[in-house]
DNA sequence: CATCATGGATTACGAGCGTAATCTTGGGAT
DNA sequence: ATCCCAAGATTACGCTCGTAATCCATGATG
């Protein structure tokens, strides 16, 4: 199953932790980069249970979620499926892109052209 | 306006070809590569002209369709949404995630480490 | 004890998407 | 002149997503 992009952020504050979290925190946490009201975050906690991306176990009334999947693992497969979608799976070209992308710093720039060239056999 | 997945695959062939393309040619081209049926291919030709990444001209009763968008100022903003996305906009952490991927050819990931030391100073 | 606030479960609702089918219209075949 | 086919336009339908609100049960509060 599919991660999506709102839901990744909130996985990104659960990964970000050392330890399981109540919904709570989770809220809190977003509160200051997101705006998004409360009950729009327990929807996402929600669905990312039902993806099993998130687990929970019971602290008294409350759950505690904790991450039932990397954020490695994750990037992984959304990083593999972007490669794929877009570049055909080659990483060359990809890289050949952002090389010659406008967006980024003339430091990135310089390293990857760097690296095409060298590369380049 | 974002293009779509399967929109996209539809902007490849367009891209490929250099001129103009009746509906059936793109048609064909991806029966060749999709499991698509023809009124599907129509519908994603018409929702890229809605989104005006194709245009098109009348060529008798027919129409002959062509990219108002280039391939790169799509890939463009794509990989710039990717990245901002997954790797907080910074091309050194999504390299280096590249670097460590399993799914990169041996060639590929020597490539990245070689780069991602050379510009660690 | 009665009430309230809160977390989780359920429901909502419109947009975008994948995947088509149906409707309409005009040019080619007979 | 008539009929059929195909291209484009319109409509369909179920799913995911963003964005919540409502419902329900229970522990805290007065």
């Amino acid at each position: 199953m599919q991660i999506s992009e709102a839901e990744f952020v909130v996985m990104k504050v659960v990964w970000k932790s050392d330890r399981p979290l109540g919904s709570r925190e989770i809220i809190s946490a977003l509160e200051e980069t997101e705006d998004w009201k409360p009950k729009t975050v327990q929807t996402l906690i929600s669905r990312l249970v039902q993806k099993e991306a998130l687990g929970f176990s019971a602290e008294g009334r409350n759950y505690l979620y904790h991450a039932k999947v990397s954020e490695n693992d994750c990037l992984e497969e959304l990083s593999h499926s972007f490669l794929e979608r877009f570049f055909g799976g080659a990483l060359r070209p990809m890289l050949s892109h952002f090389a010659g992308s406008k967006r980024l710093s003339a430091e990135e720039a310089a390293l990857l052209r760097k690296l095409l060239e060298k590369g380049r056999e």
